[in-house]
RNA sequence: GGAGAGGUGGGUGAGUGGCUUAAACCAACGGUUUGCUAAACCGUCGUACGGGGUCAACCUGUACCGAGAGUUCAAAUCUCUCCCUCUCCGCCA
């Protein structure tokens, strides 16, 4: 959610940033409604001060013992005007929230405007792909042969998009996600173990309700949502939190299974592990000052990236144009991995700073030092990484002619092997 | 699932109809003292949304004591509904 008051007082920038973004623009209506808020609020506000130096009267004369019938005959009418503007002025406002919350965040003047693929812009890469006198096979042939993933069988026991680990297989996933919590336990990011289910003021407080409850699975007979990623409910820890300036920042790592209906996804997109309906995640979460943010959104990016570097994995930085950012985000990176055996970028990790627009929601404060008023911190998340895609890359990049795996170095100490198969 | 207790400011926790913008304590902030730190002492210290303004470090209005509705001239305080938390019992990894 954006300031009303930035809203009216640049609505033009408003206007422009939701523009870029493709979104539907309800602006005007929120600018109409705001002012006719103003005006019954100032109104009603009126006849309540008129009401309050009355019944302090009231309280007078009674005291002294005389008679305040009079008084409080006059107080009649005042009464049904307060009453009945105020059901008007809960009106407008209820009209105006729910517009408020259709605005998107808008994108930092650092991000490239447009909404096509070739409009993200490159800004780092790393690596290059293995050398190899064979032809490389994709990570579904390679994890049947070695049994590492039983596709078929996650179908019987829940559907497709739901994989069964086994062995080698299941251990590398493990190795991957103690790998990744301790590099960020090593990078200050505290390791947190979060609810896998939320209610529907978390899911709110993070921008998946009240328009993107198709994404999740829902436990309707409890209200309750299963997580579509670490995010929701590490980012709502602090819901309805003020920290101290010197708290800042905070930072977290959590891994958690994440579950994602990923209606009408199809094809290659959703081959062997490129898209699942379960799958595990390590999410970095950071509360900071909104000083800093952009600063810490650099250096979650590279803490992101440095994870494929030790990884050994090639990689490439996005800046995601306009178009291709999500809601609350103002700014956003993409680490996509090249995939030898499918020769394609997948996307392992996204990396945003949603500046202030989730804090609102969340009411997620801290008190400057000084004397200054409670601020809206910034708050920021970036995978990780996301295991599936990681797993689908190290797997076929690190793939020998005899259909074998070589495992990373620095997971090593994690698998106990070095080989897989 | 059954029974009981409770939800107050950044925190702990008083307050059972008008003098509560909510005692007290802690934290925070400013100052005094000090070689430095600490301690002690003094002072400041709610939030949100409006209005006015030499637009700021100023003045002013309203609301807010889990949420909503009701009674009343007047509600943290009385009534009702709902939500949540805790304790005990039952069940259980």
């Amino acid at each position: 959610m954006l300031d009303i008051k930035f809203i009216r007082e640049h609505p033009d920038l408003v206007r422009e940033g939701i523009q870029k973004k493709g979104a539907a623009d309800s602006v005007d209506e929120v600018l109409r409604l705001d002012a006719h808020r103003r005006e019954l609020l100032q109104k009603v506000e009126h006849l309540k001060s008129h009401r309050n130096m009355v019944s302090e009267e009231v309280g007078k004369l009674k005291r002294t013992g005389k008679d305040a019938a009079t008084v409080i005959a006059e107080m009649e009418t005042v009464k049904n005007q307060i009453k009945s503007i105020d059901d008007e002025l809960r009106g407008v406002e209820e009209t105006l929230h729910g517009f408020m919350l259709t605005i998107p965040n808008i994108p930092h003047p650092s991000v490239p405007v447009g909404t096509k693929p070739e409009h993200n812009q490159e800004v780092a890469t790393w690596g290059e792909p293995p050398v190899i006198d064979f032809k490389p096979k994709p990570h579904w042939e390679l994890v049947e042969k070695l049994d590492l993933i039983d596709f078929e069988r996650g179908v019987k026991v829940a559907g497709a998009g739901f994989p069964v680990y086994k062995g080698q297989g299941a251990k590398l996933q493990r190795a991957l996600i103690n790998f990744f919590l301790d590099e960020g336990a090593a990078k200050g990011y505290q390791e947190i173990q979060p609810p896998l289910m939320v209610n529907a003021a978390s899911a709110t407080g993070t921008g998946q309700l009240p328009d993107k409850e198709d994404l999740m699975y829902v436990a309707t007979k409890d209200d309750l949502y299963l997580i579509p990623t670490a995010e929701v409910p590490v980012t709502n820890i602090h819901r309805d939190e003020m920290f101290t300036e010197q708290q800042l920042p905070v930072k977290y790592c959590a891994y958690t299974p994440c579950f994602r209906r990923e209606a009408g996804s199809y094809g290659k997109d959703v081959r062997g592990l490129n898209r699942l309906h379960q799958f595990d995640k390590v999410e970095l979460v950071k509360y900071v000052h909104p000083g800093v943010s952009y600063n810490e959104l650099e250096s979650l990016r590279e803490d992101a990236e440095q994870l494929l570097k030790k990884l050994g994995l090639q990689y490439r930085t996005l800046l995601m144009c306009t178009g291709d950012m999500g809601f609350t985000q103002s700014k956003k990176y993409d680490l996509e991995t090249w995939s030898i055996g499918q020769q394609r970028w997948l996307e392992v990790s996204s990396i945003s700073n949603f500046e202030a627009f989730q804090a609102r929601r969340m009411n997620i404060r801290f008190r400057p030092r000084g004397d200054g008023k409670p601020e809206f911190v910034h708050t920021l998340n970036g995978s990780g990484l996301a295991l599936p895609r990681v797993v689908a890359t190290i797997i076929e990049h690190y793939q020998t002619p005899e259909g074998k795996v070589i495992v990373p170095k620095a997971l090593h100490k994690y698998t106990g092997f070095e080989i897989i198969g």
